[in-house]
RNA sequence: GGGUCGGUAGCUCAAUGGUAGAGCAGUGGCCUUUUAAGCCAUUGGUUCUGGGUUCGAUCCCCAGCCGACCCA
């Protein structure tokens, strides 16, 4: 009995509606389809049959060549059929797995008549497994000459065009799977950033950190200088907001006494989207007892170079501008304030009154609202004149403390904090912090911080600090940008399987 | 949020103020080592949506939707 009734009865309707199917043609792709899909029901060919082994990968497969063709082994392969080439009586078809493509050669006097013709009728984008010897092509390309197929999955919807791929940006989102299927940098992409992550878990699980997940939904938001999203929870009845760092719930760890920890998680930002921005994305924030922001410097380093030689195989990146940045060996470490009387010209910069620094931006081209403080000023100067010339990796240290108010300033400048910024391609990356443990010296910081509005106070992270937390360094690493620096990705979207847009309007 | 650009066949793209075209994909035929296979024939369109100008708009104008880029 069947179990699809709507098929049926959409057999049916064509089968009402094209009285002379065998002459006439319809022009519905999705159509043609079905009504093979409903041929093969009709003759009791399952078109989404149960299972199917796939003994060798396209890789493995290939791996088992030799020169030997009279006595190759025989390979079981599976995949979608990406390429469809019917010469007569033969045809060439090449299906994609997961790790690539291999190229079936189908005879019909080796795989029979009926079976042939049904083999014909198949589509591009349809799965099928596969069996039989190796052989080489005349132009050099192993094969696998097909003694037996079988369908296992019918695609109802065409691929697309398979020079082009797909292009339309919009498409390639929202459609991610097409995208894959098609644009074999956008695979290779996404492969390269689940590698990332994984040698990155491994790298900190050889250090003895522990990895650890912790809430998404905080009634306080903190950790970071974000708008967040919020929600409600119905059964408490009262709001959450969607985190914006993984900050101080990490910091409540260690006062709890694990010493290392680090979580990879998607934090929120309710802000705009662009080129750099998402407002999903995934940091990775690792805090490491008796330690500080020099130590930080060593790991995360030592991090991403690991990182680097193990996906790219060496520690020469390429942007996509042809820069070469060179991430091994030691890197460069310069104060903020060095970067920032270079970039000024001005060595008596920080002494100036904000009407002078306004002027000089003015100078420079530099876009400043009046209205901002002197370190915010600074900052715009650092974020838009010295940031995107910082190509090779270079840890900006000893920010002014009005930019962090969670780490611990610097002994003999009280007006700089034991922090760095990491920056490479022109990008931050990550930075790190001598985490502050004083919960005097924090209280303080909130408050000034948070001005009148005592609301942005998290008391409650204030009376875990009053419980003691060790010295200790911690960092943040942006993982998109990160793999948007290994891979050549232009666009932070790219390094993102499905990034966030506005639904698109609804068709039927 | 502001500016610029884009939305045409399933996909990649043309074109025009006067009945919208190609390549790929599809369909039918030829073809037993192809490499974006080839050859012959052929189907396929709410030109994003809604207004306006016009005898006539896919094109010009306005608004909207969606996206990309740049700026904030």
């Amino acid at each position: 009995m069947p179990r699809d009734y709507t098929g049926l009865a959409v057999s049916l309707l064509l089968l009402m509606s094209k009285p002379n199917s065998e002459d006439t043609q319809t022009h519905d792709l999705y159509a043609v389809r079905l009504g093979k899909l409903n041929a093969m029901r009709e003759s009791e060919c399952d078109p989404f049959r149960a299972n199917c082994e796939q003994e060798h990968t396209s890789a493995q497969a290939r791996a088992l060549y030799n020169e030997d063709e009279e006595n190759s082994p025989i390979v079981k392969v599976a995949g979608r059929i990406v390429v469809f080439r019917l010469m007569g009586k033969a045809a060439f078809v090449k299906i994609l797995d997961r790790e690539g493509k291999i190229q079936l050669y189908f005879r019909r006097d080796e795989i029979g008549v009926e079976a042939y013709n049904k083999f014909r009728k198949l589509d591009i984008g349809d799965f099928i497994g596969a069996e039989g010897p190796l052989f080489k092509t005349k132009t050099g390309e192993i094969t696998v000459r097909v003694a037996a197929y079988s369908l296992v999955a019918k695609a109802l919807r065409p691929l697309p065009e398979k020079w082009h791929g797909l292009s339309d940006s919009e498409q390639i989102y929202r459609q991610r799977y097409l995208d894959l299927i098609v644009n074999e940098e956008s695979r290779e992409r996404f492969r390269k950033r689940s590698k990332i992550v994984s040698v990155i878990r491994r790298f900190l699980d050889s250090r003895e950190f522990m990895e650890v997940e912790t809430s998404m939904l905080h009634s306080e938001f903190g950790g970071a200088a974000a708008k967040p999203f919020s929600t409600h929870f119905n059964a408490l009845n009262c709001d959450f907001y969607l985190r914006i760092a993984l900050e101080l719930n990490l910091k409540r760890l260690l006062v709890g006494g694990f010493d290392r920890v680090y979580e990879i998680g998607r934090i929120f930002r309710n802000e705009g989207v662009s080129r750099k921005h998402s407002p999903e994305f995934t940091m990775l924030e690792i805090y490491q007892a008796y330690s500080d922001y020099r130590g930080m410097m060593e790991l995360v380093r030592s991090m991403v170079q690991t990182v680097c030689q193990e996906v790219l195989g060496k520690t020469e990146v390429e942007l996509y501008d042809g820069q070469t940045i060179e991430l091994g060996g030691q890197w460069r470490e310069v104060p903020y304030k060095e970067l920032v009387i270079e970039a000024t010209g001005d060595p008596e910069w920080f002494s100036r009154s904000k009407d002078e620094m306004l002027a000089r931006c003015a100078e420079m081209g530099v876009e400043s609202n009046p209205a901002q403080e002197k370190f915010e000023i600074t900052n715009d100067v650092f974020e838009k004149r010295i940031e995107p010339n910082l190509i090779q990796p270079t840890f900006v240290t000893h920010l002014p403390r009005e930019l962090c108010p969670l780490a611990k300033l610097t002994e003999g400048d009280e007006s700089t904090i034991d922090v760095f910024e990491l920056c490479i391609g022109g990008q931050e990356i990550a930075p790190a912090y001598s985490e502050q443990n004083d919960p005097i010296a924090q209280r303080d910081m909130f408050g000034s911080q948070a001005g009148d509005d005592q609301q942005n106070v998290d008391h409650d992270f204030i009376l875990a600090l009053e419980h003691g937390m060790p010295p200790a360094g911690g960092i943040g690493v942006g993982i998109d940008r990160l793999v948007m620096l290994l891979t050549g990705a232009t666009n932070l979207r790219d390094t993102i399987l499905f990034p966030t847009l506005k639904p698109a309007e609804k068709k039927t």
